[in-house]
DNA sequence: TTGCCCATGTAATTTGTTACATGATTTA
DNA sequence: TAAATCATGTAACAAATTACATGGGCAA
């Protein structure tokens, strides 16, 4: 057995396991297909690496034994190389996925907040126009998810990649509720500053 | 207009935005001070660099004019040493706020949907006690965010940061009832499992 | 007087991106 | 046969973290 015992844990970057993730379902793939799997799946919930890092991390888990590889043109290098998880690979991903005290909370970096954050250095219509912008690109995201959810179909073993994408199709329709509820917020608070009088807040937004 | 080659778009690193953006409201403060309020804030809408990234960071601005910093011991090396930042600043970050073209879609890493993805991988009250888990948590951070809120109070100068912890304190609660739709779901597909026969599978897992 | 919070910084390392080089296979 | 797409990789660099070093002020 290998050594993953004494609470020593694998210590693998979070790319490592999504890459290894990937490799879980069945059926072998090169780095390249593994890159269009991540942009147009995976990136809705966790986050879509560089082409060139999924090589990297592929190499890294071929060294620990967790993923093999088959050339079909044989000793050629830059053939094509297809990828396949190992029983240890699939153990250590098992083993990692089931410990919740890695995952922090969910990590989100959101260009349009942060600028709503600098409000006081836009004025108020190019405010909404960019709130606006955002749910206009957020719909493009949502159907990009949609059709995710198509291509992975009724199949059982797609059962739980479509519970990520079901999540983030709805995820994506909160976000478009959160955007109008922004406006809403962005109005109530120009309407108090162009008319002032009573104090800085009072109203209460409501939404 | 201005390309690149003498307009040269101010070209830097969403952190250094970040940072510009803590210094932008009133007031002089440490990188020390910095991380604190990127910690209890700007963290939940965008993210919090670590303290030595601060103050890179803040050295980087430094050398471009965009911030100044005094020293209260004088000359000495280590003393603390207060932030502000210059019109030139003010300017460079105005720019950059109103420039959607620069804000890709927002990113969102989640640990769970991640797990809740590999789901295969383990058995269904570990998921179940998973989402159950990030619920937790999640309430935990939705006190954080009205604690931040009540920090801000209703003075007109955090209007805006008061928007973006209004926006996040909304998308906390968004993120509990996606939670429960997940329970749901997951409710769903273990059913469907357990008795198979109708719909979307329909060979017995296996696995 | 011990320990904690404030405060600043360096060094080493990891993580990740972009740009580039190369060639095979498919499609118009 | 020209082009786009498939496919793999290297090199250079940028971004960001962790670990470490240093010291002042304050409270138990």
């Amino acid at each position: 057995m290998t050594s993953r015992q004494n609470g020593k844990k694998q210590d693998l970057p979070p790319t490592a396991w999504a890459v290894l993730g990937l490799l879980s379902f069945p059926g072998q793939r090169t780095g390249y297909e593994l890159k269009k799997w991540a942009d147009s799946s995976l990136r809705f919930f966790y986050w879509a690496p560089a082409i060139s890092q999924i090589y990297a991390e592929l190499r890294r888990l071929e060294g620990l034994g967790h993923v093999v590889s088959s050339r079909s043109g044989p000793e050629e290098a830059r053939a094509k190389r297809r990828y396949a998880l190992t029983e240890s690979g699939r153990a250590a991903l098992a083993g990692w996925a089931a410990d919740t005290s890695e995952a922090g909370p969910p990590v989100l970096k959101h260009g349009l907040l942060l600028r709503i954050w600098l409000g006081h250095l836009a004025d108020p219509p190019r405010l909404r126009a960019m709130v606006a912008d955002h749910q206009e690109r957020t719909r493009g995201e949502l159907a990009a998810v949609r059709e995710a959810m198509a291509q992975a179909g009724d199949v059982d073993a797609w059962a739980f990649p479509l519970l990520a994408l079901r999540w983030s199709e709805r995820q994506h329709l909160a976000e478009l509720d959160l955007a109008d509820a922004l406006l809403d917020d962005l109005a109530v608070l120009e309407a108090s500053r162009t008319r002032p009088g009573q104090g800085a807040g009072d109203t209460p937004t409501g939404r």
